[in-house]
RNA sequence: GACCCGUUCGUCUAGCGGUCUAGGACUCCGCCCUUUCACGGCGGCAACACGGGUUCGAGUCCCGUACGGGUCGCCA
């Protein structure tokens, strides 16, 4: 795409419902990308005009998942700027001057205490940059409206109520009031305002304003098919803190739905993504949300941080799990274990059989040893070859289970699985002879003499 | 119901008239690696919604049908 020629402002207007919903995060990204991507602004603006679906609390989560993502506000809550305040709720000067100039100009006209705006008998053309250009006729539509209820067409008046009769404003007239008036340039939206567009286009020529570029991005989807609620799988921004992923895999994943860098590359940070967005690699069709994929692009994620980094990340998880961070044999365990979670969230129990002061074993597994006959020789052996080792660590334990095996003149399969169930109570888990090293000599005899079966699985 | 938008493997997508016996990724399956389980590597299954045009030639352009989504509020 051709660099758009004015100074890029793009904004994300969110109402405070108390989540971020993952298809509005993704529309904030796409903004903030853009804006990005030219150099330009992102501003953030809270449309909370009805005041019966406002809450502070339901704003402060919107602005927290926001802020996890990393898509930071140049204007907005917090923020001043030249457009200040960002609530519309305390835009109410600003949107009576523009009604005012509405009724200079014969534009609107009182109806029961309510404000309506005349809507124009004609096609009105919109230049979308994602759909192309669609058109509607607002009179002839807005003159019938389909009852759900009674599944019949009404008769209805056309016209546009702007201002109800309590003074407050409706959606439409504050959002294209503060569009022009905080000089945004492109208004990057979901396809649910598309329909839209006309009647905004219709109160931008009123007011005699320049229209933005609109770019307006399909929908998400279940996988069935139906809308995205709060309530499915993956549908809200708080739940990925949640569970462990990490801000530039839920962006990561989010972009991929609906936008595509055009050739094979799927894996990007926020970072990257700036390089590579812009408004032409949106799709035109909506996409299914696959929770599945966006936990693989998540586990993709994680193996690319550094140790630092991962630890970092990884360290909220482990005191809520009641680990302590600062145990020293973390940073090794981690090393060990860390390509085997697609979530930081799986990460505790993973470590837990490692750092665990007493072992808790599998039913499952201690039945598998339950046919052997062979577990006693097995046990000595491995005492006998791990008490002689002149120092405790990876190498020589390995070297050990090795000498052990051929001594009993046992595959080393045969006598690896009783051992790491003695030690750490599962059949599976990571390298064996750098987990006896991390759990230590003492411990690990401690555990081989006192394994013999039958055991309680505790 | 009217209007608007869309339709490539189960899912996300590449493809912008010939290079498509349609490419990549997730999932699933098989093999390899290996002390187990993962990771990783290799391979496999699997798609142009349907019908008409236009064209020497259509996944790519046009029309229709079907299906999906959206909008039609004194919600945003």
């Amino acid at each position: 795409m051709n660099p758009p020629a004015a100074r890029v402002r793009t904004r994300f207007a969110p109402s405070p419902t108390g989540f971020l919903h993952t298809g509005g995060a993704r529309t904030a990204l796409f903004n903030w990308l853009f804006a990005r991507r030219y150099g330009g602004d992102f501003i953030l603006r809270v449309e909370d005009t009805d005041a019966a679906r406002n809450s502070e609390e339901g704003l402060a989560v919107i602005l927290d998942s926001l802020r996890w993502l990393g898509l930071e506000w140049d204007e907005g809550p917090g923020r001043d700027g030249p457009h200040s305040p960002y609530y519309q709720s305390q835009r109410r000067d600003i949107y009576d001057r523009y009604l005012g100039r509405l009724q200079a100009s014969g534009h609107v006209y009182e109806d029961d205490g309510a404000i309506r705006f005349r809507v124009p008998d004609r096609e009105i053309a919109v230049d979308d940059l994602v759909c192309g250009r669609i058109s509607a006729n607002l009179r002839e539509q807005g003159s019938r409206r389909w009852d759900a209820e009674a599944r019949r067409e009404i008769e209805t008046n056309p016209d546009l109520v702007i201002r109800r009769p309590d003074g407050s404003y409706i959606f439409h007239f504050v959002n294209v009031v503060d569009d022009l008036e905080m000089g945004v340039t492109h208004v990057i939206r979901g396809e649910d305002h598309l329909s839209n567009t006309p009647k905004h286009v219709a109160l931008f020529d009123a007011l005699k304003a320049p229209l933005p570029v609109y770019a307006h991005v399909p929908l998400y989807l279940n996988a069935d098919g139906s809308k995205m609620s709060k309530r499915d799988q993956g549908a809200l921004i708080h739940e990925y803190i949640e569970a462990g992923f990490v801000p530039d895999a839920v962006n990561n994943y989010m972009a991929l739905l609906g936008w595509s860098p055009k050739d094979d590359r799927e894996i990007f940070t926020l970072a990257e993504l700036v390089e590579r967005f812009d408004l032409d690699g949106i799709n035109r069709s909506n996409s299914k949300f696959d929770y599945e994929k966006c936990v693989w692009v998540n586990g993709e994620h994680l193996r690319r941080l550094d140790p630092a980094a991962y630890q970092a990340a990884t360290a909220p998880y482990l005191k809520q799990a009641g680990i302590p961070a600062d145990d020293p044999r973390v940073p090794a365990v981690l090393a060990l274990l860390r390509d085997r979670a697609q979530t930081l969230g799986q990460i505790p129990a993973l470590l837990a059989p490692i750092l665990a002061d007493t072992v808790k074993f599998d039913p499952a597994a201690l039945a598998k040893l339950a046919s052997r006959t062979d577990l006693d020789a097995v046990r000595d052996a491995l005492i006998g070859k791990l008490e002689a080792l002149p120092e405790w660590n990876a190498e020589a334990i390995k070297e050990a289970l090795h000498e052990a095996a051929g001594a009993l003149d046992a595959k080393m399969g045969a006598i690896m699985l009783p051992c790491r169930v003695a030690i750490t109570g599962d059949t599976s888990g990571p390298d064996l002879a750098p987990t006896l090293e991390i759990i230590g000599r003492e411990t690990v005899l401690q555990r081989l003499r006192e394994f013999s079966l039958p055991v309680s699985a505790a």
